[in-house]
DNA sequence: CGTGTTTGACCTGCGC
DNA sequence: GCGCAGGTCAAACACG
């Protein structure tokens, strides 16, 4: 499996691993500029992420608590768009710091300038990371187009692909809390890579949410987590108190980001290594070059108007400027 | 007994 | 057409 469009994930997978090369095939420029708002990408980024009912006011919320993320300084060659940033905040995670998904700057081969930038700002994030236990930055990869190649070329796909994200975690678990309750019904040997994939499902009837777990190559430590599909009900786990509930009430309700699918902070902190604190945010790889523009139009809806232009700043380091324009 | 995991077999799509 | 790799199925098994 190889990748045309040069978009990898080596940094954090490992060279040449699936996962970047899987990622390049989901999310090809073809297939997310062929996307129509209207037709395969009706729902906002919310609605994708399974979030239906919640309010987001939360997210908003948390992304002001927390400027170090949210008031990422706009890089000033950036060119102003109106899409929301690639970036949200998101609670704790179990065991974690997290972490997502795509930018083009490496993360262990450019650990030194990731630091850096850290440093500017560790200050503000040192508070910051007091009012969470964790920092979520996620970003959905995009619609796919169908076809478990995931190849745009043919026009008829017999199966269509649930709209996907990813996310990293820094993890001693593989398998994160999510508030949801999954069945693992798979596990692959990943080329190239020690670390087997897990694929884990929904267990609540009628909802085909799958999940993929595998760690990254090149730092086991890594969780790497690809959602895929909605969630059509509420969270069947209650946040208990003292554990994953009471973090989220930093900054995001467990709710949201149980519909969010995405892990919550359930374990004792003492593990926690937000990248704010020597870990900085990891990237999944050259997904900026590839990200759906009706996506990032979607996510206008998710992010508050003051942090557009400060996350823009993350933003930046995940798509070129130039793709920013092209929507 | 219900639920979840393990694991080999099988299916599918892509590249050559 | 063939081989490869990702993804899924389903029987067997483990556990509470």
């Amino acid at each position: 499996m190889e990748s045309k469009e040069g978009v990898k994930m080596e940094d954090v997978m490992g060279n040449s691993s699936p996962f970047s090369d899987y990622i390049a095939n989901s999310f090809p420029l073809q297939s997310i500029f062929d996307l129509s708002e209207g037709e395969k990408m009706p729902l906002g980024f919310m609605e994708l992420l399974g979030v239906q009912d919640m309010s987001i006011t939360p997210l908003f919320d948390m992304a002001q608590q927390v400027p170090s993320l949210a008031t990422q300084p706009p890089n000033p060659t950036s060119t102003k768009i109106d899409s929301p940033p690639e970036v949200f905040n998101q609670p704790a995670t179990p065991n974690s710091s997290s972490i997502s998904s795509a930018s083009s700057e490496a993360v262990n081969d450019d650990p030194v300038k990731a630091e850096d930038q850290e440093e500017d700002q560790q200050e503000t994030r040192k508070h910051d990371l007091k009012l969470m236990k964790n920092c979520w930055i996620f970003l959905a990869f995009g619609v796919c187009d169908g076809g478990s190649r995931l190849k745009p070329k043919k026009t008829n796909q017999k199966r269509q692909r649930e709209p996907r994200f990813a996310f990293m975690t820094k993890s001693e678990v593989d398998h994160l809390e999510d508030g949801y309750r999954w069945r693992k019904y798979g596990q692959k040997a990943v080329k190239n890579s020690p670390f087997p994939r897990s694929y884990y499902r929904c267990t609540t009837t009628s909802c085909n949410v799958k999940k993929r777990v595998e760690r990254s190559f090149s730092d086991p430590s890594i969780v790497v987590t690809t959602y895929e599909g909605q969630h059509t009900h509420p969270s069947p786990v209650i946040p208990r108190p003292g554990l994953g509930g009471s973090h989220l009430t930093s900054g995001i309700s467990a709710g949201a980001a149980a519909a969010f699918g995405m892990p919550m902070q359930r374990t004792p902190s003492h593990y926690q290594q937000p990248f704010g604190n020597g870990l900085s945010p990891l990237s999944v790889g050259h997904i900026g070059s590839n990200i759906n523009a009706s996506f990032l139009h979607e996510r206008r809806f998710c992010t508050p108007g003051p942090s557009l232009l400060k996350d823009h700043g993350l933003l930046q380091d995940i798509i070129p400027s130039h793709m920013l324009k092209e929507e």
